[in-house]
RNA sequence: GUGGAUAUAGCUCAACUUGGUAGAGCACCAGAUUGUGGUUCUGGCUGUUGCGGGUUCAAAUCCCGUUAUCCACC
């Protein structure tokens, strides 16, 4: 499929571009399995390794789009459950999609509500089919299976539709990981016979939680169905200790075709991502940098701190020594703790936008690392100032 | 001037009647947060109980004095 368009500003769709759903790989790190690639939606192409902020209910919280063009994001999530609880699909079909409604000209993925049964597991009743949610906003009842997860994923418009999956916390029995994979499995089969928005790509997600034989399992599934246009490490960092994480995510990763954008969902941290660009993962997203600016939390090169501590009162640096985002050209560290200490909405404004630019900046910085053959040192650096072993931020002198 | 009330953690207040290790909420400090329920969770610090004296084995508590603040009356 050719989508010929010509779009001007913020869209990304040149006159000509390549097959929807092509994956480039432009570059490959010798001595790990990172890669540089592009691929390419039917709202312009993607660069990876991609982190995708996450816009939950058809906003990135607090941020403009404008703001997140100003930082070359090429692509956001949305997510299916929120968004047909509010505001409906009624409303998502008179604006024409959502794109049109956010005013959001590049490409969005959604997340299918997969995860809602997992983080809304008081809230739903599973069923062979599907599940039954009770919405978290009114407590009406709504089901959602394969088939009603990508009739909203298609009206939504999104230019990446992800199956709807189960993601089983941890710990959980073997024969409940073993059922859940199953599911995920019939239920991936069935999302690929639904009817697709123009132009719409639909990723698989591999379950299987700690367990290397069923993750290998649901990979060879997925991969037999031969109807996915990438494929996502799901259940990752849903209540197993810290040091089974990267383990299970290098061995599904190779379990999955080069060819084709790998997407480790809801992670991460930095230095996770560093560690799985380097097993040839491509695709993150994570809440953690808004969420964390909610809670005062601020990442910056030397580690991460809290600005609501009481030694920023007097403090007139601004959040990042260096940084160019909007509140460090202005602000200091004083004032945006005085505006988290009040509950001013321009704090979390600010302390969001400086999160999301240390984010885009450490994938700008990983991927110039790959073209430059310094990705060996990008990923050592990135371990010593926030891996799980680093001296914290309290150690890199308030900054 | 007279009468009454109050005084306990940074703040708002418990505990006093009936003497027995002085608590709570908020605030503060630290940690958590991974395909978002912005309101969450987990820890932690905090006291010459206004001051001085007395009674008692033991006083925030009972007694006397004193200071400050508030109220009412003159």
């Amino acid at each position: 499929m050719k989508i010929s368009t010509s779009v001007q500003g913020a869209g990304r769709v040149p006159d000509f571009m390549p097959e929807i759903g092509t994956f480039e790989v432009l570059h490959e790190d010798p001595g790990t399995k990172a890669r540089l690639g592009r691929l390419w939606t039917a709202h312009g192409p993607v660069d990876t390794p991609v982190f995708m902020p996450v816009g939950t209910q058809a906003t990135v919280k607090t941020m403009a789009p404008w703001e997140l063009e100003a930082l070359n994001c090429e692509i956001l999530l949305g997510n299916t459950y929120h968004l047909n609880i509010r505001p409906g699909m009624d409303v998502m079909e008179r604006f024409g999609g959502l794109h049109r409604f956010q005013d959001w000209k590049r490409a969005i993925l959604t997340d299918s509500g997969g995860y809602q049964v997992f983080s809304l597991t008081h809230l739903r009743k599973m069923t062979p089919d599907g599940v039954w949610f009770q919405s978290h906003v009114d407590g009406t009842k709504m089901f959602m299976g394969p088939k009603e997860s990508m009739a909203i994923q298609r009206t939504l418009g999104s230019d990446i539709a992800m199956v709807f999956d189960e993601c089983p916390p941890c710990p959980c029995t073997p024969e409940y990981a073993c059922q859940a994979v199953d599911r995920t499995l019939s239920w991936a089969a069935k999302c690929a016979q639904q009817p697709r928005a123009a132009g719409q790509l639909v990723f698989g997600i591999v379950q299987g939680g700690v367990h290397p034989e069923l993750r290998e399992r649901c990979a060879k599934g997925l991969l037999a169905l031969g109807a996915f246009d990438g494929y996502a490490i799901g259940g990752v960092s849903v209540g197993e200790p810290e040091e089974l994480i990267m383990p299970g995510v290098r061995m599904t990763a190779d379990l999955l075709p080069r060819e084709r954008p790998r997407y480790l969902m809801g992670v991460g941290q930095f230095w996770q991502m560093a560690e799985s660009v380097a097993l040839g993962v491509d695709m993150f997203d994570c809440v953690m940098p808004t969420r964390l600016a909610r809670h005062g939390t601020v990442f910056t090169r030397q580690g991460r701190y809290s600005v609501r501590a009481a030694a920023n009162r007097l403090d007139e640096r601004p959040l990042e020594e260096g940084c160019t985002c909007p509140a460090c050209r202005r602000f200091s560290r004083g004032y945006v703790r005085h505006l988290l200490n009040t509950g001013e909405i321009l704090g979390v404004r600010l302390t969001a936008l400086h999160n999301m630019q240390a984010y885009f900046d450490f994938i700008a910085r990983m991927r110039q690392s790959l073209r430059e053959g310094q990705f060996e040192a990008f990923r050592a650096e990135t371990a010593r100032v926030y891996g799980p072993d680093a001296a914290g931020p309290g150690a890199a002198a308030g900054a």
